[in-house]
This record gives C-alpha cells, sequence and structure tokens, in this order.
DNA sequence: TCCCTTGGCCATATTACTTCA
DNA sequence: TATGAAGTAATATGGCCAAGG
C-alpha cells in the first residue's frame, strides 16, 4: 500500500476562534463562513484560497509508501523517467500535448476537435512508455519515486498552488512534465480538503451530541421550574408582575411610568399607518417572549 | 463600455492501476 | 494464490476569471 491514513500522520485541526473543544481541534472558520456551493464542506474552504492547515510528512522510509516505491524500483520499472524529448519542449515553456488536454478538457469544442489518435499517443506518452510497450487502451500508473513525493510534499507546504514558473521549475528538478506536478498538486488539496472534510464532520458530530445533552438538561430544569411555580407557597414570595405593553410593529417595549423596570422607558411614538395601538402584554402568558418584571425565574435566581 | 471568445487554472468526480493484508 | 480494500496517478467535466478583439 502506498500510504496508509496513519503514514500521511495528517495534521488537520479545526479552528473557530472563541471556540475550545474538548476534542483539542482549532475548528476552522468554516462554521461561521459557509461557502456557498452545494458540493463545498463543512471546512468553508475557499474555492480559490482555501485555508491550509494539513501536512503531510515526507514518506517515512518504514512506511509501506516507501516499501512499494522501492519495490517497484526494484522491479526495474522506473516509472519516473527523465523526461523525453517532448517534454523538454514543455520545459521550455511550451505548453505540451498533455497540459492542452487538460486546459481544454473542459471546452467541449475544443476537446472535439482532437483526434483520438493524436489523444492517445499523447496519453501513451505521458505515461513515459513508448507505444510498444503501450497494451491497448490501458493506462499505466506511474509511482512518483519517495524523493519526488517529499520534494512535492515540501513544495506543498509552502504554496498549495503554483504558479506556471514554480510548476516548471519543480518539474524540471523532479524529472517530471509540469503537467505530473500539476496533478500531484491538484490531488494533493483533495487528499486535503477529505481529511479536513472528514476531521470537520467529526468535530460537528461531537458539537451535536453535546447540544442535544444540554438541551436535555434544559428541558429538564424548565421541568422543574414549571412545578415550582405551580406551587402555592411559591406566589406568596413574590411581587405583583409588572403591566408591559408592546409595540407590535416595532416590538419594543414600553413600561407604565410607574415601572421601575429596566426596559426602555423613553417616549415612544410612531407615526404612520404602521403603528397599531400598543398592545398589553401579560408577563405569566407563556407565548410572550418579551417580559420584564419578576418572573418565577429571577424569583428562583434570588432565593438561591 | 459591453459582449463574446479564448485560454488557463481550479475543484470535483471518476477511472484505472498498484499495493497490501 | 486470489481477492477486496485502500491509496493514488491520471482523466473528464464544468465553473470562474482575465485578457483581448
Amino acid at each position: 500500500m502506498m500510504a496508509g491514513k496513519e503514514d500521511l500522520g495528517l495534521s488537520l485541526s479545526l479552528s473557530v476562534p472563541q471556540i475550545k473543544h474538548s476534542m483539542q481541534l482549532n475548528l476552522m472558520p468554516s462554521l461561521v463562513n459557509v461557502p456557498s456551493t452545494a458540493s463545498s464542506s463543512l471546512s468553508g474552504f475557499h474555492p480559490q484560497k482555501p485555508s491550509w492547515n494539513v501536512t503531510f510528512p515526507s514518506p517515512d522510509p518504514n512506511s509501506s509508501s516507501y516499501r512499494a516505491e522501492t519495490r517497484s524500483t526494484l522491479r526495474g520499472i522506473d516509472v519516473n523517467r527523465l523526461p523525453s524529448t517532448a517534454d523538454c519542449e514543455e520545459e521550455a515553456g511550451v505548453s505540451s500535448p498533455n497540459s492542452t488536454i487538460s486546459s481544454i478538457s473542459g471546452k467541449r469544442s475544443e476537446r472535439d476537435g482532437i483526434n483520438g489518435e493524436e489523444h492517445e499517443m499523447e496519453r501513451a506518452s505521458s505515461r513515459g512508455i513508448s507505444d510498444e510497450e503501450d497494451g491497448e487502451t490501458s493506462r499505466k500508473k506511474l509511482r512518483l519515486s519517495k524523493d519526488q513525493a517529499a520534494i512535492l510534499e515540501e513544495s506543498f507546504k509552502e504554496h498549495n498552488t503554483l504558479n506556471p514558473k514554480q510548476k516548471m521549475a519543480l518539474a524540471k528538478q523532479l524529472g517530471l512534465r509540469p503537467r505530473q506536478v500539476e496533478v500531484w498538486f491538484q490531488n494533493r488539496r483533495a487528499r486535503t480538503k477529505l481529511k479536513q472534510t472528514e476531521v470537520d464532520c467529526e468535530f460537528l458530530k461531537r458539537c451535536c451530541e453535546n447540544l442535544t445533552e444540554e438541551n436535555r438538561r434544559l428541558q429538564k430544569e424548565v421541568q422543574d421550574l414549571r412545578a415550582l411555580k405551580l406551587s402555592p407557597q411559591f406566589y406568596m414570595h413574590m411581587t405583583p408582575p409588572t403591566t408591559l405593553t408592546m409595540c407590535p410593529s416595532c416590538e419594543r417595549v414600553a413600561a407604565p411610568p410607574t415601572a421601575s423596570s429596566a426596559v426602555d422607558a423613553r417616549p415612544h411614538t410612531h407615526i404612520g399607518p404602521s403603528h397599531h395601538r400598543p398592545v398589553p402584554m401579560n408577563p405569566w402568558a407563556p407565548a410572550a417572549p418579551i417580559t420584564r418584571g419578576p418572573t418565577p425565574f429571577d424569583a428562583i435566581r434570588r432565593r438561591s
């Protein structure tokens, strides 16, 4: 196997300011900055400027990845041959057939202009094998060497996207085609995002569990308080509720002049048809959201 | 200035292949 | 030895953006 999850040694993090979670994860701003695209993950990566905080270590000589690579080399199949003549063209800054294919792949009309033969030749050349070696239409997968992977990882740590110059330089350094470097970075970003999504998912699952538990607890508390409220002795200690009125149009609470409550008692007038007659509010009514004056909860707090 | 085309890059999904348990 | 799972290089597709006509 190339590299297991352990081998990757992912150091993913969730980072949300103000949130300390028992998972010891730094939740990313994902919970705040939810991307608009449906396909985007919870992680809130910006489509163009993602925040990468995942680090992949260089391959460990003891890892399966390294072993696999070594085996592949020992078999005499060096998939990482130096670029051919055509590749040199590319390194000189000429867009490679491969790159061209890639670039226009999204442009249907242009794609249609490429004949299959050419395309297949290009594919064969991209594999670094001759036509004789190229059996049928199968595509041989190349394994990057340990050194190549390490260098790519290092480069990825510095910048998770490449500009054309960087791509060229890296390709030259690694003896790969720029297209391969480009693909590697694309896949690397995808892997990182996938891992980040998994971490986010796990975090949110825990958040959900915590909130469910909290909700259960609060509901129990409400039940207890309701039971208290119904007990007659409880009312003996209560002061009568203040009569409040609320403007339905702006939902501001207006207290009577005698009220000593903290609600806004400034003159409250509206001009125009949108202003309606203030509606008296019963602070004891369960549906009244804006009430102030002594509530059973205040009494409980005072006593405790 | 607006519109259209083109080219490049990217994300994402999928395929094809490799390796290991 | 066969096989399924996992990892990953490569491909396909479509969106976004900038440059240029």
